[in-house]
DNA sequence: AATGAATGAGTATTCATTCAT
DNA sequence: GATGAATGAATACTCATTCAT
């Protein structure tokens, strides 16, 4: 009987390649640096991963499903797209308090032009944007003329990288407050209205 | 006696260079691709930058005062906040619509852990935010309780990521009205009020 | 489960860049010409050596702590200056006909100011020689007031030396006879009375 | 009327090229930083010498030359081998105090296999030795049987390496009295004796 | 199945040499 | 004559990938 695939070295391939990507960039994350940090052989990477490019490519691809997957669930529950922002926020800045690495992760690949988002994911967040933006104007809290594109910067795009801002410290300060979180998502709402 | 430095040469590298990171990251932009493109030997470069980190820093150093220093001007001559940011992301707009490699430059490295903006460059930016928040403050444009990374992030971040994310067609259009453009302002308003 | 380090391989490295040094000098010893004649990949060496400067400092070392060895050895066994003398030089006229490329090796190296034999080695040489003095003076064999250097220079340096020219061919001949070279251990002897 | 050629410039050079073949080594002196010492264009040495190889080669030459020319005036005035060898050590630390940087010249190049003494050199040496030799035999001094090169290695070799190994500090000094500098030039004469 | 030995194309950088001025 | 701009082959070293075991 075939040994079943070892899903803990998996787990830890994954975790090992997140935490060095983030720590020294794409180029600084050797595979040799990864398997070592995984506990596995460098070569047992290949049995799931074409390459290295396909290992971190789907890495960031299940991140941002994570957060599109988020904001799937809120908008079957929500009513309100203050509740659905609100709600998002608060997921995105808990992201950054329990797996700091893992919005990081995001951050850092989201600019690289050898990682784009597949086009089935763009299309997939480009609908429920949508849902958000209708759910929007039907309910009168935001300006009937928004885009896609305008309300995905807001919603997504900003409080990502104000997260990130405020990791690295660029203006001194690296911990945030309840309330700072909920402002984010005022600005947000705000700046759509 | 000797040649005189060809300045069309160095051009060429700062143009090559700016190209080839846009284009495949720092990583993905070697030396060699970027002297073949300019048309230089490999060696020429290291007469004018010590490393290839200091070219690309030296050149995201300049790109980021063009935008610094646009909007330091923008705070001697306006009077509203509502007018300095308009002017800003006008500007913004115009790079992306004259030279979009360069504001793509900047979009490329600003989330790239090798290329911190210098300690002075951010006390700089910080300086400013500052000014542009108490200008707001004082004509009641401004929420009194807005910090410099909020702005910043309004202000400055926002504005960039909306720019390449149209440019890249993330929804589909790679084009922009002055009427957009004048939305984005006018969201970074909102957002802040 | 992987191969085993193929021993073969290492010893065939350490091989080329004893002779492409002596053929060449450290500098024009290169990694390339190294991994070209053991017939290995390049990047290969560097899985025992971190660097080209390791690989030859190694060498180096293991071909002075032969010579240094021997010497050891001899004190413990030979009564008289005169016996250590004639075997040591013997030792470095057998090393010459049997592995005429390792005494080259030092005699290249030991002019390099990249390579300084370690401040250990230089120490365990200096009590090395003290005793070679000291049991000198105690048989009446060497003048009392030989200093550490010049019993060095005429036990160790000049041997090596003329070792050296003779197998260059510098005046002509690139053999020696067992004569020679017991005059040499006499010349040596006559310097230091 | 054609400019005469700079002889300090010529001269700039030269010093330029053993101080830093001296403090970096063949490989560390690169040509243009001997051109930036001696305060001339990199070009400017090309007039001169056809390469870099050729420039030192030339200077070792006549770094020899001097040794040898001084030898070969000893030959015409001294009577005996004691006085030829006490007067040709002398020289020789003088050179070492004076001009310490050409006799490590010679020290440094006169391993390296890329640095041969020229046929006619080694030629005239030879003659010089068997000089020293016959006028040895002569008086009584010298064992008939001495070789040239074993007295080379004594006359020329050995007190250069001594300096040499004085001036690294080999065994922690780093200076020489006169009567050190006798002990060497009794030495040399006690061992072919 | 899993390992890690081995590869070699690729990297940034240096520097002796050439030659337009 | 003299300069120093420009070259490009060569260097040490890295690392994703392969494959014998």
């Amino acid at each position: 009987m075939a040994r079943l695939i070892d899903e803990g070295k998996i787990q830890r391939i994954k975790l090992a390649t997140i935490q060095l990507v983030v720590q020294n960039g794409y180029g600084g994350a050797s595979i040799s640096s990864i398997a070592k940090r995984a506990g596995v052989a460098e070569g047992y990477l290949y049995r799931f991963y074409s390459s290295k490019q396909e290992l971190v490519t789907e890495l960031l691809y299940s991140q941002v499903a994570r957060i599109v997957g988020k904001l799937e669930s809120l908008l079957n529950t929500c009513t309100s797209t203050r509740e659905v922002m609100t709600q998002l926020i608060g997921e995105l800045f808990r992201m950054g308090t329990e797996t700091p690495e893992e919005i990081r992760f995001i951050y850092v690949l989201m600019h690289d032009y050898n990682f784009q988002v597949s086009d089935l994911q763009r299309q997939h967040i480009k609908g429920l944007i949508d849902k958000v933006i209708s759910i929007g104007i039907a309910n009168g809290e935001l300006n009937s003329r928004i885009s896609a594109e305008e309300a995905y910067g807001m919603v997504i795009i900003y409080p990502i990288e104000f997260i990130n801002l405020r990791m690295k410290g660029f203006f001194g300060i690296k911990e945030w407050t309840t309330e700072e979180q909920n402002r984010v998502a005022e600005f947000s709402i705000n700046a759509l209205k």
